[in-house]
DNA sequence: GCCGTTTTCGGCCCGACTGTTTTCAGTCG
């Protein structure tokens, strides 16, 4: 069995045993040893040498469960755990409201297995008569219900913003707020998002509350207390407001920043250290462990890390990746910004499927303030992007290279290509083609559903092309729409690394790719990062700034990013690329 | 399920909100 597949079942399993009233920690132990696995490096090793329960979080009872899957590709624990959880359960799991505990009493004394079944008896009245369920829980299920087919549960995060940033300055703008801050995954820049949750201070919450709640294109009003309310806006997501006093607001914006996993590890900290956090401050624990006492008093997120004797750890690294090992030698690396960009290498033009011409584009990347602008236009496989062939390239370079002698553009055009990968791992343009051309992004355009060996070896020979510059859109995910197609991850790292070529982070919203979990190992093994806006028009150039959220989370800095050089190092380094 | 220079058993982050209760369980973040 693959890791991928090994790292699914012990998901599902997860899942399972919630619904199965399991205890809450066994349920978190699994979980946890899923996302270990997803960023372990020699898993395949460790399992065959029977290291695996060295590692924190895996004890013996996982580690023969995730040897006998990889072994024999199924494990008898959990089929039947499946076969005895209708599929119906898990899906009841997304209706809000609804928990393991709950389902499994639905499913115990009324035997609904699905979210058909589940409808009919909140509509005959069947669930409110249920001990601990009551009229108002048969209504929001039924809603949530409703709610599920009509909106997708999450959002991308470039989608989301559209959303926050008008919220917050009215919350901002009104008298009785002394600060608001939008904070949850949104803040953490994550490529998606579920809710919105935003943090206001004000001793004065009630107008506050009133106001999130009358804004325009709130269609309907989820919750409403005293310091918090949940609202529901048009096109479907889910906005929480909370209300505290300014004392605690930066305890409140750090804990409902999360991660989870972050403040858990935060919590422990504290803890180990004679002093509880939590959302509503930093208090001293009267006995036990001796400790300094805590600042009287928090002006700035900042302290509250300075407290627990750590470096301020950015939000975008608050994932319980080890970051607060990190802050706690007081050196987090200087994360790179929109600014330190110099160009970008992956765009489009009307000569394949772009929007802008040639000029419109340079005089775009000129006008932002970059020194060069690479132009990389499908190749001809890519037949419905209008893909140029052999001599459509060349006209190309010549264009480019007329443009750049007259000076009418102040930005250097390089010349480039977006070769498609073909299925067997060879290029769509002849060597000779691709020889005279600047850099060559190469991109798996089609064939998306091979198997991992195929398609890795198709990458991986792509990859080990003389001519090829950098692998675009590496893993071909579409979020929230399209799965990546399967390959090898490490493998393809190792073969970019091997070969010193470039992997695109590719910031068009909707891809995201390389995904940021895996760039601080790849960026160790050498690999450099290339942030690209995949432009189809002169305003995807704004992709860069969530091409920047994913070199930031993936914890790389400016130097491991090769479009933060110079014009004069970045002629330099593709030349010697070449062979 | 995992984990342990106080523990190999008894912990595992913690508090608000909701809807259901008559003192609290479940869910959520």
């Amino acid at each position: 069995m693959k890791k991928t597949e090994v790292i699914g079942v012990l998901g599902e399993t997860a899942v399972l045993l919630e619904l199965m009233g399991e205890s809450p920690f066994r349920v978190r132990a699994y979980q946890a040893a899923a996302r270990t696995l997803e960023t372990m490096e020699g898993f395949e090793s460790r399992v065959a040498d029977g290291t695996l329960g060295e590692i924190k979080g895996i004890g013996p009872a996982l580690t023969e469960k995730i040897t006998t899957l990889w072994e024999t590709g199924t494990l008898d624990y959990f089929e039947k755990l499946r076969a005895s959880v209708p599929v119906g359960l898990l899906e009841m799991l997304e209706i809000p409201g609804l928990g393991g505990k709950k389902i499994k009493s639905l499913h115990d004394s009324l035997g609904t297995e699905t979210i058909e079944e589940l409808r009919a008896a909140c509509k005959a009245g069947k669930v409110a008569k249920i001990k601990g369920f009551g009229a108002k829980t048969e209504e929001k299920i039924l809603a949530g219900i409703a709610n599920r087919e009509a909106y997708n549960a999450r959002h991308l995060w470039w989608k989301a913003r559209e959303a926050v940033n008008p919220i917050l300055e009215g919350l901002r703008g009104l008298l009785q707020v002394e600060r608001a801050e939008v904070a949850g995954s949104f803040r953490r820049h994550m490529e998606t998002v579920g809710d919105l949750d935003f943090i206001a201070a004000s001793t004065d919450p009630a107008p506050v509350m009133d106001w999130f709640v009358g804004q325009a294109g709130v269609e309907e009003i989820s919750a409403k207390g005293e310091t918090k309310c949940s609202i529901r806006l048009a096109g479907g997501m889910q906005a929480d407001l909370r209300v505290v006093p300014l004392k605690q607001f930066f305890f409140a914006l750090h804990h409902f920043t999360g991660s989870k996993d972050h403040n858990v590890e935060m919590r422990q900290r504290a803890l180990s250290m004679g002093l509880s956090l939590s959302e509503w401050g930093l208090k001293q624990i009267d006995e036990g462990v001796s400790s300094a006492p805590p600042p009287a008093s928090i002006g700035t997120e900042k302290e509250i890390f300075t407290a627990l004797d750590l470096a301020y750890i950015p939000p975008e690294l608050r994932e319980g990746n080890g970051e607060i090992e990190i802050a706690e030698c007081g050196t987090l690396p200087v994360l790179p910004e929109v600014c330190d960009l110099r160009g970008v290498f992956h765009n489009h033009t009307t000569a394949s499927d772009g929007r802008d011409t040639l000029v419109d584009m340079a005089t775009a990347a000129a006008a932002r303030g970059w020194e060069y602008l690479g132009i990389a236009d499908h190749s001809k496989a890519s037949f419905q992007a209008n893909g140029l062939d052999e001599k459509r390239v060349l006209a190309q370079i010549e264009d480019i290279a007329t443009l750049n002698r007259s000076g009418e553009v102040g930005v250097h055009l390089f010349a480039g290509i977006e070769v498609d990968i073909l299925g067997d791992g060879s290029l769509d343009l002849p060597t000779a083609v691709l020889a005279e051309l600047d850099y060559v992004v190469a991109s798996v355009h089609s064939r998306f559903s091979q198997s991992e060996e195929e398609m890795t070896a198709r990458l991986v020979r792509a990859i080990e092309h003389p001519l090829v510059t950098m692998v675009g859109h590496l893993s071909g995910r579409l979020l929230l729409r399209r799965e990546p197609y399967e390959f090898n991850t490490t493998k393809v790292i190792d073969a970019v690394a091997a070969n010193g070529k470039i992997i695109e982070i590719n910031a068009n919203p909707q891809r995201l790719d390389m995904d940021w979990r895996h760039w601080r190992k790849a960026a160790d093994k050498g690999v450099l990062a290339c942030i690209n806006p995949d432009a189809h028009a002169v305003e995807h150039f704004d992709f860069v700034e969530a091409g920047i959220h994913v070199a930031r989370k993936g914890v790389l800095q400016s130097r491991e990013i090769f479009n933060t050089s110079s014009l004069h190092q970045v002629r330099e380094r593709l030349a010697a690329m070449k062979p």
